[in-house]
DNA sequence: TATACACGAAAGTCAGGGAAAGTCAATACC
DNA sequence: GGTATTGACTTTCCCTGACTTTCGTGTATA
């Protein structure tokens, strides 16, 4: 059995253990139980339990540091992983503002949250990176900020 | 749990327990009480209580002497003008997670919100555009965001 | 009486070390 | 060719101890 795969059980099961779906691990100490680099932690949080995947990650350094693993429970929040699946590569301002104006109509997601999107996605908030970047940009951007609602 | 954490805490309390927002300790005792080296107060202020923070720190030396910590409330659009000025033409992620931090702290923005401006300017939503412009675009996005919250 | 000075009791500063997580390029394994 | 794995290096955060600065007070002296 893959290491990646051990690590992968490892936090599955601590998850499992959970009420709240968190799992709480120090990465020194879990790579040293299951025998492996520290850094391979790394990959595979990366590689597997990524937003797409619908976890969340939130670490910490230093003395006493730990790394979260949360996971999000999909209910009408599949709604929103439809879209963002939906997003391709690059999306244009105009594409943008109906996906945004979608979602407020179906109630996904509410004015303010909504305007903040917009805001953000904005062609006056983009204007320090070259047009040819926008579009790319813009996917990026959105479509972390609607898996951050999940 | 951390010793800064357990002083963090110790003055939130205090300052909770205070009409005026105001909590005042002596160091050496405080350091006592909790355990730790006296310096270890000063360096949970610096880091954890500063202006940024929306803390204001006045102390006096010598026999009798005191630290005395102050929670400032602004009125919401105030605040939030106040941040937005506060950041410049370009801002790097550590400097970013502050300052969000620091808004949902005081009660600025709500946890989702903050965690939607989080994503929208993580690292990984900027990854398509290159590194030399991501300080100026995480600036222009934070900024238009805050401002949409007025 | 008034001034100066000494001394102790606080808080401030800073360099340094240790503990943890993050990054990345190179390599190994299907 | 893509996925795993590692190790070296970096960054962030925590904590301490030695030293410095500031303040209040008591005391000696002109």
């Amino acid at each position: 059995m893959r290491m990646s795969d051990l690590i992968t059980q490892e936090i599955l099961r601590l998850l499992n253990n959970s009420e709240m779906n968190i799992a709480e691990i120090q990465r020194n100490e879990l790579a040293n139980t299951i025998g492996c680099a520290p850094s391979q932690i790394n990959y595979v949080l990366s590689s597997r339990f990524t937003p797409e995947h619908g976890y969340i990650i939130e670490s910490r350094r230093g003395g006493g540091g730990y790394i979260r693993i949360k996971r999000v429970v999909l209910s009408q929040s599949s709604a929103l992983m439809h879209i963002v699946n939906s997003i391709g590569e690059t999306i244009d301002p105009m594409t943008t503002r109906i996906v945004i104006e979608n979602c407020l109509e179906s109630g996904l997601v509410d004015g303010k949250t909504a305007r903040l999107m917009a805001a953000a996605v904005s062609g006056n908030a983009m204007q320090s990176v070259p047009v040819e970047f926008r579009d790319y940009l813009r996917a990026s951007v959105l479509k972390h900020m609607l898996l951050s609602l999940i």
